[in-house]
DNA sequence: TTGTATGCGTTATCAG
DNA sequence: CTGATAACGCATACAA
């Protein structure tokens, strides 16, 4: 009757080891590198854990090993369609190597966002994906000291010494607003997200001044309204514009959803797209080619962007620190919302 | 020099209480229980968390406290728009509570889900949400061993004993199907997907013949294709429809994206919808209004659904058993998609 | 190949 | 209100 053995609730190393009459490092051995341990041993060791039923305890393998085989993600929001197709990616790919996916969102706010990351480096994430590089420097000093692995994705600056997967949105949108003004439009304007936290947006909006300043256009002169995420937002934003500025022959939007919200206002208003004005989008989402008529916009590789960025934290967990950083290419889609401009 | 602090690695308890001058009781205490200790010590406790960055040790937390504050979901896909906004929702009303979530997806299939289910529960989840009834008898059989507390969503069934949060799939199709009928409509197709381990599409096609029946037509008398999710695979269903049974007047599909689709190919095959034939879908996400025309379907609150998931679950988790089954009410959303039957 | 012993960072019990 | 101290279940360096 001096066995450590609790007959009560679920079965331990322990048990398992008192049942096979082994150690526990044996038991311990025997499912974490079994080539280590003789075969009779192992047979009978594998028996017990099957009569009994054992399942190792996950807070105690954990506390032992140090790792919790456990990645974590902060997105905006999984609402949106760009970041759960991203987000699905980086899960599957994750899933192939063994991890498991934790998950927060921030609602595009900066504040939650940290909250969200000490929640989640409280529960034993190994390494973490974040959106975009904005953000307070408390959230990089903690992840510092808490020594996780971060990764950002969705953007890309060569400059920025951060690990990151993602594009150029700046050169991207750039591209998009040379065909836009190549189609002779001079008065641009631009439906933005709020661009305070979001260098994402902040960096499509520069952009198009990029562009307008290569072709000999005045880079300020752009109508920039900046307005949450959303199809009325973005119908309210259209309003905005041709009520600010009348002139205005084309809007460029920060993402297709804002974008088609900017389409409905125009058939509202009674304004036909592209004869009478003409509207970009971003991302190059399922609604993109729905809308009507389909949006002229930037293709993401969204899923490649997940799926890469499971593969680099993952490099980046093992110690590897090559390619800690990886652009991928976006690719413009010219579609019937982008027309000449009417003269 | 003899205090067991190491100056290296991430700060501990033993950190904060040495930096405090406490126990690390107290510091426990402090961060869990902050009302059973002095103003003062917490205080100076409190900015001693502040100044080291300190994060408890989840392993550590977990084996200590029996239980992980994590709480799972395996859907099929977060790429359905219906289960990205429902897991937000979920994941929202998580964190108001201070649980995290943990994350997989099993594809729509059943083996994979089994996988995602084993892999999360050895992850330490304390409760796992799964989305519809129907799966193999082992995962139940597993969960009830681990005695890990299960929730399904997405369906109700007054009949199953199981908790669960849904909706009725079969009553709210066989509503729809009364309109549709009502319309003067005998010749129905329905495009489903596939119904094989997904009771929530068995049900919605049940719907129908239950519509039928009660109007006094053949409920065997139904066209149905099942096809994989996804507009393309809508407007190829579509055409297969229209070979099959090229009488078919109107189109119930157990989706909007599968609605979708079949509206796509509507218009390349030159019909119109709906004076040559209507168009019905199911969840009413956004692309239901989006679509042209727009579709006529049934309105699913997935958010809200989400939202009492995780207090359905939170309260299972503290043992309160109350309520432990809920129903969902749907609504039919009646828009240009459905007209009265070509005669 | 196998066993022994120790440490992992918290929580919780019990004294003080 | 606060401090020792004993679990918690497993992994692993070190011995045998």
């Amino acid at each position: 009757m001096t066995n450590n053995t609790k007959d009560n609730g679920v079965p331990t190393l322990a048990d398992v080891a008192n049942y096979a009459n082994v150690s526990t490092a044996t038991v311990s051995r025997c499912l974490n590198s079994p080539e280590r341990v003789g075969g009779n041993t192992r047979k009978r060791v594998m028996k017990a854990v099957r009569d009994l039923g054992y399942a190792p305890n996950f807070g105690a393998q954990a506390l032992a090993a140090r790792q919790t085989n456990t990645v974590a993600a902060v997105i905006p929001t999984m609402e949106n369609a760009v970041f759960a197709r991203g987000l699905q990616a980086f899960q599957e790919e994750l899933g192939r190597h063994g991890k498991t996916l934790l998950v927060a969102s921030s609602a595009y706010n900066a504040e939650l966002e940290e909250q969200q990351v000490r929640a989640l480096v409280a529960r034993g994430a190994d390494g973490i994906l974040l959106i975009g590089y904005d953000r307070t420097p408390e959230i990089y000093e903690f992840l510092a000291k808490q020594k996780v692995p971060t990764l950002i994705a969705w953007s890309f600056n060569p400059e920025e010494p951060r690990p990151a997967v993602g594009f150029n949105n700046r050169a991207a949108m750039a591209d998009l607003a040379r065909q836009v003004i190549g189609q002779g439009h001079e008065n641009i304007a631009c439906i933005s997200a709020p661009t305070a936290s979001n260098d994402r947006a902040r960096e499509r909006v520069e952009g198009i001044r990029d562009a307008k300043a290569k072709a000999g256009q005045d880079p300020k002169n752009l109508t920039v309204i900046e307005t949450p995420y959303g199809i009325e937002t973005g119908e309210t934003a259209f309003r905005q514009v041709m009520t600010n500025a009348p002139q205005t022959t084309a809007i460029m939007c920060v993402n297709d959803v804002l974008a088609v919200g900017a389409l409905r206002a125009a058939r509202e208003m009674g304004m036909k797209v592209p004869n009478d004005i003409s509207v970009t989008g971003f991302d190059d989402i399922e609604i993109a080619t729905l809308a009507e008529p389909p949006l002229t916009t930037v293709h993401v590789p969204h899923r490649e962007m997940g799926r890469c960025a499971a593969d680099m934290l993952i490099q980046i967990l093992k110690g590897d620190l090559i390619g800690h950083n990886l652009e991928l290419a976006t690719e413009i889609r010219i579609r019937q919302s982008l027309g000449p401009a009417p003269h």
